[in-house]
DNA sequence: TCTGGGGTCCTAGGACCC
DNA sequence: TCTGGGGTCCTAGGACCC
């Protein structure tokens, strides 16, 4: 495994409200808010009064009178994106992309080159400030997970690297929200129980933990606690499912209003299917509720399609199925969505009997990796997964 | 103060198969 | 009266992330 700090985490600072700083000079400087209904994202002018996203924007103008609201330009979002990320794959072929506005690069093989892991993160960093105008705070560190934490940290506008020698210092006084994968509900879990730190964390046997986050979780969460994370940099993975969804107000929407809706999603969904030549055989409706629930119908066909007309007569009978519902508690929200795009294969290897330890399956890792040459998910047995995200998890 | 739009992964139960 | 052991696939919900 990798023993050297060479994982950069590099993360566009407010990604949206710094566009539109950068777009209108006159915001610059100013809290802005960026959302219609919701703020989408705000500037660190306005978190500074204590805005967070999603939060009403009307909340949010309460807490911060004298911010400006901009409408999402979604088009200038993904503009700015392409050209970050061209500053990105400028710098290393290993990108790893998680979102519109985040990357881990492997930087390990141009030290030599190029120069320290810590000397690129500040060269990104100047690049993207000149040549896109936002600025990108930079983690460096051995694994994804610190390297992560560190970008969290050293925001906004920062370069934080996590020696090797470190981690543990750095890492174990952090409080568990901290953690990737740990959100408002495992955390109360978890302060509940005393751990309110990742060193509380670190201590606590994951079978343990395993009674209430879950066994997946727990072992994930021991793992990385202890510095462990052996999920690559990797170039190439590919989406898992297209969607589109559409919240419909607060006013009483009809059948027909919905189905229309609905119709519009299943199109656009299909578009972007057939122009990333994707075929998938899950579809699943999404509804959400007057009160906000929300609820979840699928269908799975025999065989993949893109096709529109495919597409709708299954989701219009998901419709149907859900007509009562609807009726019942109102709808404020529909959504699509296609998955199952690719054929999922499994193998079975025999592990030693008992307890394996981490060596012993980062080698059948290894070995399923080779085999399949491809990402794998291990469990109880190990699972290869198409073009899965690689996140190996000890078995009880 | 009412709550966007796009995704990811995990769990649990049931149907079904040999 | 007791009822295997192993597996796959599908559905629905939950939690989380940006």
């Amino acid at each position: 495994m990798n023993g050297e700090a060479t994982i950069l985490h590099a993360d566009l600072d407010s990604f949206f409200a710094s566009v539109e700083q950068r777009d209108d000079p006159s915001l610059r400087g100013r809290p802005v808010l960026v959302g219609g209904g919701v703020v989408v994202a705000a500037s660190y002018e306005a978190k500074a009064y204590g805005v967070r996203t999603p939060m009403g924007i009307v909340e949010a103008k309460s807490l911060c009178p004298g911010a400006v609201v901009a409408s999402p330009r979604f088009e200038a979002y993904s503009a700015a994106s392409k050209a970050v990320f061209e500053v990105f794959r400028d710098t290393t072929p290993l990108v790893d992309p998680i979102s519109i506005d985040e990357a881990f690069l492997e930087v390990g093989g141009l030290a030599r080159l190029v120069g320290s892991p810590e000397s690129i993160g500040a060269r990104l960093r100047e690049r993207v400030r000149d040549e896109v105008g936002l600025p990108i705070t930079v983690g460096v560190a051995r694994t994804k997970f610190l390297a992560k934490v560190a970008s969290a940290y050293a925001k906004p506008d920062g370069l934080l690297v996590v020696p090797v020698d470190g981690e543990r210092a750095f890492l174990h006084p952090l409080p568990v929200e901290r953690m990737w994968g740990v959100g408002v509900k495992t955390a109360t879990k978890l302060r509940a129980r005393g751990i309110e730190h990742i060193g509380d964390l670190a201590v606590v046997p994951p079978h343990a933990l395993s009674a209430y986050v879950g066994r997946a979780a727990a072992y994930h969460l021991h793992a990385l606690a202890n510095g462990r994370d052996p999920r690559p940099v990797q170039t190439g993975t590919r989406r898992r499912s297209v969607g589109a969804q559409r919240a419909l107000g607060r006013r009483h929407k009809t059948m027909e209003e919905i189905d229309s809706a609905l119709a519009g999603l299943v199109d656009r969904v299909a578009r972007r299917m057939r122009k990333a030549e994707r075929e998938g055989r899950t579809i699943t409706l999404r509804l959400r509720f007057d009160d906000f629930e929300r609820a979840t119908r699928s269908h799975t066909l025999p065989r993949p399609t893109a096709r529109t007309e495919r597409l709708l007569l299954v989701a219009r009978s998901l419709l149907d199925v859900a007509e009562p519902m609807i009726r019942d508690r109102g709808c404020t929200l529909v959504g699509v969505s296609v998955s199952g795009f690719d054929p999922q294969a499994g193998v079975q290897l025999e592990l030693p009997f008992g307890e394996p330890d981490t060596a012993t399956l980062d080698l059948a890792l290894d070995d399923v990796r080779e085999r399949f040459g491809s990402a794998a998910v291990l469990r109880g047995s190990l699972v290869r997964r198409g073009e899965g995200f690689a996140m190996p998890t000890l078995p009880d």
